[in-house]
DNA sequence: GCTAGTATAGCACGGACGTTCGTGCTATAC
DNA sequence: GTATAGCACGAACGTCCGTGCTATACTAGC
């Protein structure tokens, strides 16, 4: 698939950013240490670091892969959705499911950089990290500024807010899921989405976000 | 004031674990290290480590010193007000002043905490952690019941969603205040806050919620 | 099949970590 | 005035960290 067709160091690179990606979203990247990084995949300190030349580096690059995932996994399936109300939702059920199929062993990649780097002093990977998350707090907001240009939300709808809100019931799903163990929160911010969105929506938006009519495929 | 009428090894002690709990609301408590702290206190490694006898240790009285100020300075105030929906309010009012305030200086402790703990394997900080983090939960969840019982909002009213739904926008605040430098998330959770309770409460809790009638003080 | 170049391993470094130990202050108790 | 307890200190430990340097193994093109 992705491997083949590109050089041998080009796919141990991609190896061990599948497993930093893996291991950061448990540990943070700052507690991603390549000596556990490279035992884990059975190859050298040494021969593992001539990869990236530095460590910064190494978490930039696992970064860009924890995106790759992500967009894979969350934004791309979303987007097959038509634009509308009907987006937005796709939006949020795709993040709980990328929670529910545990895409990344320590929840959500990004929550748990976010978590890490908040209150830190300026650096790039804390840059990097800022960037995504505004990124997809736009894609939520242009989502929802889509449904209401087309009258699928109300007119009076505050975008962004929307975005904020469902966002805050997305992260916690992650953060309860995880902290206790326990599938319900998921369920609680599925239900908080429905009824938030049901709430902002036109009779029109309402119409589509109930299942299709028979026959409708 | 708390420091004097008490012996001076009890006084270090909790010298020590205000700015523990500072350093790790920032750094995490697993990035707050004894070198460190002792550097930041002006006192030796080995001085402040015969105070706790261990890392872990050290953890779990950090804990509690935040746990300590945290009930002091948002759960107390809170409680004051009376009972039912106010009470449930002016929790979530006292929980985002205390984020503007600035009451550790990389935001809310337990959030920070959550996320660093969230998905690692069991220790005893995790589990302690956990239970501090169900209990605001439930203190929420009380006030929301309270509120209910009271006939102060509807009498369908799901008393823990409304409290996993209130608590996700307080999280957020202080994510997003803290990775933006953007008040403005304070005052979308402050929106989010009253409008879901507005939604919830009968015409009697609505009535609680508006500013008190003139001549009421 | 030899050569160029790339990919990995080996080894050593300086520093920070948690932890232990022995020692010296500085009060209080006798 | 001497014995005792509490508190803090400096030095050292073993381990892990990120990072260099050098040599060896592999791979690809002629």
């Amino acid at each position: 698939m992705s491997t083949r067709n590109t050089t041998k160091g080009a796919r141990t690179r991609e190896d061990i950013l599948r497993a930093a990606a893996d291991i950061a979203s448990v540990d943070g990247l700052d507690g991603l240490s390549i000596g556990r990084l490279a035992t884990e995949l059975g190859m050298s300190k040494s021969g593992l670091f001539a990869h990236f030349g530095s460590k910064e580096s190494l978490q930039l690059a696992t970064i860009e892969e924890a995106r790759q995932r992500y967009i894979q996994e969350v934004i791309e399936p979303a987007l097959s959705s038509r634009s509308g109300i009907v987006r937005l939702y796709a939006l949020c059920e795709a993040f709980l499911s990328y929670i529910e199929r545990g895409v990344f062993p320590g929840g959500c990649f990004f929550a748990s950089a976010m978590a890490e780097f908040d209150a830190k002093g300026p650096s790039s990977a804390r840059g990097r990290i800022a960037e995504c998350q505004e990124q997809w707090m736009t894609t939520l907001e242009r989502a929802a500024e889509g449904a209401r240009a087309s009258g699928e939300l109300r007119a009076d709808s505050d975008s962004r807010q929307l975005a904020f809100e469902l966002e805050a019931a997305l992260l916690s799903a992650n953060w309860y899921f995880h902290l206790f163990h326990d599938a319900t929160n998921i369920e609680r911010a599925r239900h908080a989405v429905r009824t938030r969105l049901s709430r902002e929506a036109t009779p029109t938006g309402l119409h589509q976000l109930l299942p299709e009519p028979r026959g409708a495929g």
